[in-house]
DNA sequence: CGATGTAATTCATTTACAAGG
DNA sequence: TCCTTGTAAATGAATTACATC
């Protein structure tokens, strides 16, 4: 702790909760917020109906939109070129961690393979197709930390080689590949019926994937 | 209960990282739990192992295991009664965050409608209910859910559909999953590897994909 | 030795403000 | 006036470590 002193400022106090953000406040927040994903800036009606219903300052609300849309958001372009903002999972965060390096959760890939083994973190057996083996509720950190490892252990070309055990049959590895082929042309074709919806985000597919242990 | 006030015992302040503790030894010891989850003990061959290749002193590798047990574990009991510990995520978080109520990161769903799961808000009805070791909330991240749930879908249907001979042989199908796995390994590094420029977007990765523009 | 309680440190997230355009 | 960017400060989660039984 190295804060010599509370600064307040005015009457809030940097960093504190104040009583008026609470859970029903960030609610109405971000309420607001996905209804204006395209344009997420807020207009005088809307910040006068939160002002009223939360009670909130205009300089709060303002506040927290700006910090929501470079901490939450983030620019991606539609095939027209256009430019939109988009949900994202903390770039602020990964940018840190990648420097630090350090001080990462200990994430356990509660693989014990041998069968479908349905040990998710749940205590019963619940026999629904709906979880798979490696999937699993996560929190952000968790996946993002999963992702910085498995990135660094990775290797950097990555588009076409074979893993080295599938080279022992040269057939094996032509059929593999054709797999491999035809699957990267479904997942193609996947993300662009989801891209159809305008709410798929690039982001959220590598969260898909995790933490599944590959 | 004891609340002994020492702020230096030995060479070593608490909570301080020291620096056999990096990202190495991390990993040897999870390599350890993860060998072990039947019987999370460690034992004198594996003691005397990680403490040669990480520096560790055997106090602190077993107060990184008993760590490990209470707040990484969980107990779940077999069908035929069994005891046994199994990942969990986060226990002391959840306990935590079910008692105070605030401050949860803040995340968006992406999505206008799915009114039906109430359950992204939980903490402030429900102050304190009877904590279940191993009961699976956190059901936050909905669109992530209902993505990764498209995804896995999304494969098998395709290739039985374009490929049929791919459902007849039970190591065909292997295979096929083999192949989606690196594949997903492949898409996760190229993604995080464009995630460091900033400038992705969906249309690149698409456009990566030879053979076929789409 | 293990389970449990807890002190202390570090880091991510959040609220808030300032500078500059 | 509002936005973006940078950053200060508070809070809480995760971790390492030790004491007690």
């Amino acid at each position: 702790m190295r804060q010599d002193a509370k600064k307040k400022i005015g009457t809030i106090e940097k960093g504190k909760r104040c009583d008026f953000f609470n859970q029903k406040s960030i609610e109405l927040l971000k309420e607001w917020l996905e209804d204006n994903l395209d344009h997420p800036y807020i207009e005088r009606r809307d910040l006068i109906r939160i002002q009223e219903e939360t009670g909130l300052t205009k300089k709060q609300i303002m506040g927290w939109c700006t910090n929501i849309r470079r901490r939450r958001l983030t620019v991606v372009r539609d095939p027209d070129g256009s430019r939109k903002l988009i949900p994202l999972e903390n770039p602020e965060k990964k940018r840190k961690k990648n420097e630090s390096g350090e001080r990462k959760p200990i994430v356990l890939a509660n693989k014990k393979e041998e069968s479908s083994d349905e040990a998710s973190t749940n205590s019963q057996q619940h026999s629904v197709s709906a979880q798979e083996p490696g999937v699993k509720e996560n929190s952000e950190n968790t996946s993002e930390n999963i992702i910085q490892n498995e990135f660094k252990e990775m290797p950097k070309d990555c588009s076409e080689e074979s893993s080295p055990k599938l080279k022992q049959d040269s057939d094996e590895i032509r059929k593999s590949e054709e797999a491999l082929k035809k699957l990267k042309e479904e997942l193609k074709s996947f993300m662009t019926i989801r891209l159809s919806s305008s709410t798929f985000c690039w982001c959220e597919l590598i969260n898909s994937f995790d933490p599944c242990p590959v």
